[in-house]
DNA sequence: CTGTTAGCGCTTTCAT
DNA sequence: ATGAAAGCGCTAACAG
């Protein structure tokens, strides 16, 4: 039964069978359709893998017959014998965050067209489960792996790598079987840190990432040069760490505010912790960018429809999961991989303004 | 090479090895572990899948050699020979949509543990590529499918459940091997619009879906019929239809201004197409909710670190996604599925206010 | 151009 | 309790 009952929905199925014990329509085989059409199996192989010449005649019997009984090859019997599954394995550390989700569609946009299909796993911002998570991947026998803002250490990668190629980012790194490359942070951090001070303000907060994440450090030591090159003291009463969550951001600038240090602008280390700053702000009766100038990190889909539209760096974010991608299918295929990530770039929106 | 100059970020590679022709440290194989443990392939079989009594020295032996030769069983081998992939297909309209990402989420959690790993394949909201597409899972041999927002009609989904078993949102089937189940859009619809008439909003504007969609067409129901109860008479000029994406909220909320039609608040078809009305607003200088009261449906993450935060009608996404999941893999190994989904929920936030 | 044969790595009767 | 042998569905020599 389904049945809806005013707002809740029911769901329930009767036992049905075992996937194991019903046949089904079960499927036809590629042995079905070489006897179908009077030909050898090999045949049938010679012409969907276009392996071979095969007579007109007989290639028009196998077609129709691959129409008649709806026949696919059997892609795990396909990969068992060619050595290769045709799928490739992504590592992510969260499967529902803006961050990821652009540079999967680079990934999906990537794929398109090259019969390799994704499995995306979760490493949960966890070494351990990423490592699992890996293995796991490996069991499955994808014929590569990318992996996203991974936690594990490079050698952990480097080991990996020898059983398939993998190209990850944020590390740099370069083996014939492993390519890893990673955005210049620090100097998009020092990018938005410089607007800030072109537009006069002198007293920037920072909301940074987790210390124990390179990017987050990164931001950090650009944050700090914008500020050392303007003569301007760093003052660490204005720095606090978030950990890239709204909440965190939400938190941050409460706890920016208690200080009682008086700053015009802040800097948050990514998108995420300046929407949960703005919302901070918003409860403060504070406005931005009248009173507060905020800048964030990402350029996150979202940043584009916030009230008011967040300033920030944007990060090719797509283009990182397409040309990833490109560069480990060439990997796979025994080309050079070669591609260039296009570099971060301040957007300015409505969230700074000048200092009058 | 991998360098990094300035802020360009340049990766090369120099020309390896083919998938194919370089064996790597070729993982060892079932037999490998076997000969290296003194028994045959049959009793490492069994060790592993726990399928008769193995005498304890020879555990052992085997236990050891696999993890010397840091054995894993090949997936693509045991597939073809059980039968069973261990991975389940889910199709999705968007593989980057905050929408679908709660959900993939809750699909994720309720794999955990499983065994089962889960390959996501985007429809693009178009009928033709999601058939395709599915086709492409069944021919990996997915042990079963997640069908999320699918745009195929019924009859394809049972034709396909006809190879494997398929679980649905958003459709009213039930059979052997398919199992779909839909929110009540138009009572969520309903509830978001009672909300505002108890706050005393007599002129409600509408920012629809696409008019192609069941989901809108039902919330337009619900939003028909929540104004009839209370005795307010349709106009058709506050209504205006939308895509459900934040540049059509935008657009949306710009022709309900244009029509002259005087309002007091909007009720979006969803989230996305709120922001961007949320947007629309911002630029006109129309306060929210002081001027015109917002509310939207689903319930996105970001939705409560709007600003101001938005008043929505929650539909439980990540529920949505486990007990999808719970259902196949309940259908998958013959048992009878059954499941509740929590009902829609009206959140009062912030955008909405009572009409002095 | 086409069929026969031998596996890919694993599981599973069937004997013992 | 354990091994031998057959085979899942496909591809790739190897003959012809």
């Amino acid at each position: 039964m389904c049945y809806s009952f005013g707002q809740k929905v029911f769901i329930t199925t009767s036992i049905g069978p075992t996937l194991a014990d019903t046949p089904r329509s079960s499927p036809s085989t590629l042995l079905d359709v070489a006897r179908r059409a009077g030909v050898s199996p090999s045949t049938v192989s010679r012409i969907l893998n276009g392996t071979a010449k095969v007579s007109d005649d007989k290639r028009r019997a196998v077609l129709t017959a691959i129409d008649d009984m709806k026949f696919a090859p059997n892609q795990m019997a396909q990969g068992l014998k060619k050595g290769r599954s045709m799928t490739i394995g992504i590592v992510v550390q969260d499967i529902s965050s803006p961050f990821f989700d652009e540079t999967l569609r680079g990934v999906d946009d990537g794929l398109k067209g090259t019969g390799y299909a994704s499995v995306i796993v979760s490493g949960h911002w966890n070494a351990e489960e990423e490592a699992d998570r890996i293995r796991l991947l490996l069991a499955r026998k994808v014929d590569g792996i990318i992996l996203l803002s991974g936690r594990i250490d490079d050698d952990t990668v480097l080991s990996f790598a020898g059983q398939r190629p993998i190209v990850s980012t944020g590390r740099a790194i370069k083996t014939r079987t492993a390519l890893g490359f990673k955005m210049d942070n620090e100097y998009g951090a020092y990018l938005a840190v410089r607007h800030l001070i072109e537009l006069g303000h002198r007293h920037i907060a920072f909301i940074s990432g987790p210390t124990n994440n390179t990017d987050a450090a990164d931001r950090l030591a650009g944050y700090t040069r914008a500020l050392r090159e303007a003569g301007i003291a760093i003052d660490a009463r204005l720095i606090v760490e978030g950990n890239f969550h709204e909440a965190s951001g939400m938190l941050a600038m409460n706890r920016l505010f208690d200080t009682g240090q008086p700053f015009t602008a802040v800097f948050a280390a990514n998108d995420l912790s300046a929407y949960g700053a703005r919302l901070a702000l918003y409860r403060k009766g504070v406005r931005v960018p009248d009173d507060i100038s905020l800048v964030g990190f990402d350029d996150l889909p979202g940043s584009a429809y916030t009230t008011p539209p967040l300033t920030t760096i944007r990060q090719p974010l797509y283009d990182i999961g397409r040309i990833a991608t490109h560069a480990l299918l060439r990997v796979i295929n025994g080309e050079e991989a070669r591609g260039e990530v296009p570099p971060l770039e301040l957007i300015v929106r409505e969230t700074t303004r000048r200092l009058r």
